[in-house]
DNA sequence: GAGTCGAATATGTCTAGACATATTGTGCGG
DNA sequence: CCGCACAATATGTCTAGACATATTCGACTC
């Protein structure tokens, strides 16, 4: 039994569908919000808030006086879902491990300085740990913490589980930014990771802030067969999670 | 000079300041509607509408009869900007050129199953071409095109443009899912990009339907050091271009 | 103690107005 | 013909109500 949508919800949708088969191109206007209030024969706002979630989802644009126009396509957003290591694995219905390979504390250098975006000489932490798949190397981790923004980090050991999941709990962040790229794995990781130099890897960087403050960046390279990112449209009508 | 922020969205920052700075942990009740309405002075629809934009957001999760409450975060979701390869290439300042290499008509066999999930010897279009930046090469692109859902793509050579452009502007597409990956060169696409067989890059694939219909598969393959992706975190209260 | 039913209540949707504000078009004067 | 002031207008925001609906809580029964 499919509950009664909501009018907003259907005048969203009929637009919604009219935009996406074609029927209204880009960058024509749409009916005015009093044409269309008095075509569904309700109030304005109603209209105005199926209009605003079209805007929301990108698909139209509003102009004062001039009236709403559909958006021209350019720009693909889509949404990509970027998991904790651990979940990776465990979805996948292997057991997950991790061992802390290193950990140094020091003061920042010119590769820190980049990565963090710090001052000279800054206390920062580096943990490099291995993500394990049914015993099998998954990812190398390497992990830059700012102490300045997160100085109890620098009492942590991070030898049985992956500073991640520490930092998520304790520093909640309010910006991250994310890359995606390839690379040959050089000697060092890809003994790490058990494969040969050169080896075609996938690389994910990671920096997080807080409030205008760099907290960590962190690094995961994952040998080419062991792992994919997926993303998917953005569904501009798209109820989350219920 | 700052216009001034409409109420409803001086609230929501408000709340969204409070959640994010812990003061209102995950799983905590905001103030009932009815509360926040009086604290701020002003019609319940107006607050209403402030934690609406916060459930959009993923940050509320509201329940009839029990409240608001604040969620946990669990998944990061970011947003992946992906634009067409011409426009890549121009955004970093360089020119951009296309070359088609291979155009082949067919009935669908096993490989063509299998990424546009048509069924045995429906017609299809393969095209493959050569994306340039300043006349090197940039990436391969391979593309499969449903010529079930789009005949009109029988009739077009793709000799000057990619079919990207074409099909974006001929078939409206409602849904896409793109997947990341890194693989090695094998020696026909090491030869299309003047590099050597083995060396790493990284792969896109992107896969769009319309209406339940696969419209096309196409896979870009860059060398390792000339492309990346990147994301951000999805800004809760982000503004859209303005 | 377990289960059921009904009342209480917070959210969800909607209306018919009001006024604010950005932008467009127009007419007037130079 | 150009520029400028002004009126027209579509969106933007907000209110004070109304009724609907899901969920919870408590009282009552077995």
């Amino acid at each position: 039994m499919t509950r009664p949508a909501p009018l907003h919800e259907l005048i969203r949708a009929r637009l919604e569908q009219e935009i996406l088969s074609g029927q209204r191109p880009p960058g024509s206007r749409l009916p005015f919000e009093t044409e269309l209030a008095a075509e569904w024969n309700c109030a304005r706002m109603t209209v105005g808030r199926a209009i605003n979630a079209l805007v929301e989802a990108g698909m139209v644009q509003r102009r004062r006086r001039a009236g709403t126009f559909v958006t021209r396509r350019s720009v693909q957003e889509t949404v990509l879902d970027i998991h904790a290591v651990a979940e990776e694995v465990r979805a996948s219905g292997r057991t997950y491990a991790y061992r802390r390979l290193a950990r140094r504390e020091s003061g920042a250098g010119a590769v820190e300085m980049e990565r963090l975006g710090v001052a000279e000489g800054a206390p920062v932490l580096l943990v490099v740990g291995l993500h394990l798949a049914d015993g099998e190397a998954h990812a190398v981790e390497e992990r830059l913490i700012n102490l300045t923004a997160a100085p109890e980090a620098g009492r942590e050991r991070f030898e049985e589980a992956p500073p991640g999941d520490w930092l998520l709990a304790q520093v909640p962040w309010t910006e991250a930014r994310h890359e995606i790229s390839a690379l040959a794995a050089d000697g060092e990781t890809a003994r790490r990771l058990g494969i040969s130099a050169g080896t075609a890897c996938l690389c994910l960087e990671r920096r997080t802030w807080k409030s205008g403050e760099a907290v960590t960046w962190a690094r995961f390279i994952y040998p080419a067969d062991r792992q994919r990112f997926t993303a998917r449209l953005r569904q501009p009508g798209g109820r989350r999670g219920e």
